[in-house]
DNA sequence: CCGTATCCTTACCGATACTG
DNA sequence: CAGTATCGGTAAGGATACGG
């Protein structure tokens, strides 16, 4: 399997952490969740910013850690659509937690020393 | 502040993982949410593998995001106690559920293909 | 449309030695 | 006991160009 895959946690949350930890991996969840079912290129459009490889890059990670399934339609032009497995969706609270969170320590503890880009949101 | 002010993020849930993001971070927290507040030598100490400086490190950037309070007794030989702050203690219902995730995803998908080192667990 | 292939930078982290 | 200081390796991530 993936990145998670063949090492040593010290802990179960690291696992977890293993799993949605890269740079673009819990916006893209955000966005499947959120939204449901997406093609590359929408997703590329919702995420301005990201490069292509690092777009197919998480993608091919999160599909090896069975959180994203990825379906490919054998058409010319290519089309292929990313969607939440049931492993997936199930992280969709740990990330509602996490945004609350974030939320309310940015308007307690940070605010006006970060900043949120809207446009990725 | 620390690592987490100055920057940009996508979305507060990227603010929440710059947190907790850090290596050993979670561990951490960890223990001083369960165990209560620790004096450096005892964080060490139940956590064999860490070194002195990531320990150190770690510990710096938790105080300066306010997630951890640095108590300093002017004795000799020093004496410093770690405890969670409030915005520290309302990151563990986020870690419990990654603790649970994990758990369930180690036994479900991942079994026998990732190892969790029990010492500090 | 949905990717690969290269190249390159830097952030993170570990090992080790030293100190008030 | 609780730290600093220094050095160096590695993997994550970005820029850019090309392809079925």
């Amino acid at each position: 399997m993936g990145h998670v895959c063949g090492k040593t946690y010290n802990c179960e949350k690291e696992l977890t952490l293993a799993v949605i930890g890269g740079k673009w991996k819990m916006l893209i969840l955000w966005h499947l969740g959120k939204g449901g079912k997406k093609r590359f290129s929408e997703l590329k459009a919702l995420m301005p910013g990201i490069t292509q490889r690092m777009l197919v890059n998480q993608l091919r990670e999160l599909e090896q850690d069975r959180i994203v399934h990825r379906e490919v339609y054998p058409v010319v032009p290519p089309k292929v659509e990313y969607s939440l497995t049931e492993h997936g969706k199930s992280l969709m609270p740990i990330l509602d937690a996490m945004y609350e969170w974030g939320k309310n320590y940015m308007e307690t503890v940070v605010k006006g020393q970060v900043k949120i880009n809207e446009a990725t949101k």
